[in-house]
DNA sequence: GTCAACATTCGAATAGTTTCGAATTCCAAA
DNA sequence: TTTGGAATTCGAAACTATTCGAATGTTGAC
């Protein structure tokens, strides 16, 4: 028997469902990797507008499919989106970490 | 950009694939949680037997169903499966259980 | 108010997933 | 060696995801 109940594992298998295709795990990835280490906690969308037509030309998809992803990653907790203005800011959201990182250490790890 | 090259994403992105359906992700937890904590890497299969016709019953999935999440799951390398006469021997792939444990960190989880 | 630049929604095509029951395979015990 | 209990493969149905281009919405600048 786990410790985690079967809503626990849903909200779970949301996120891995959102980070389970490639390219939006790597928009993902994107994001936090903007974010200094050590502090997701505090750090504000501001200081993560993106230009979705920049990922893209990286990512080589049609706007409207980053648009769909962002939308996926939006839906499943992971990030949270704002727009001021012309830009469009993103904050990923610490709660979602939280709950990978202690699903992570329920598995026994370290 | 990310420290985690194209080909590191794609495996992770398959493990999350694995655990993204609410079912094979209970499958798992539940094979992890018959290891004691802290012993994933010295945990034989031998203590890991496991009939899926309980799964079965427990998930209320058919057999043939059961069957193929525990394909997937071994796909993806989060478990190794051998048989053993009549049983069938599970172990969890400490090796996957780390890459998921990298990327947490990654993503700035202490 | 109109325009340009971007993001989003919509509808459709294609591909992949989930699930089942039936047929098959595998193993050990009779 | 046949039989019975178990897992697997197969084929099919229903559903879900991915992607695109076209249409629509939103915003600041002119």
């Amino acid at each position: 028997m786990s410790n985690f109940e079967n809503k626990d594992l849903d909200q779970i298998s949301q996120i891995f469902k959102a980070l389970s295709n490639p390219k939006r795990l790597e928009i993902f990835v994107n994001f936090v990797s903007c974010v200094p280490p050590g502090t997701v906690e505090t750090t504000t969308a501001e200081q993560m507008a993106v230009c979705q037509r920049e990922i893209s030309a990286e990512q080589d998809l049609a706007p409207s499919t980053v648009s769909h992803h962002i939308k996926e990653l939006r839906i499943a907790g992971l990030i949270h989106q704002e727009r001021k203005g012309k830009e469009i800011l993103i904050s990923v959201n610490p709660a979602a970490l939280e709950t990978l990182n202690r699903f992570t250490k329920h598995m026994g790890c370290k």
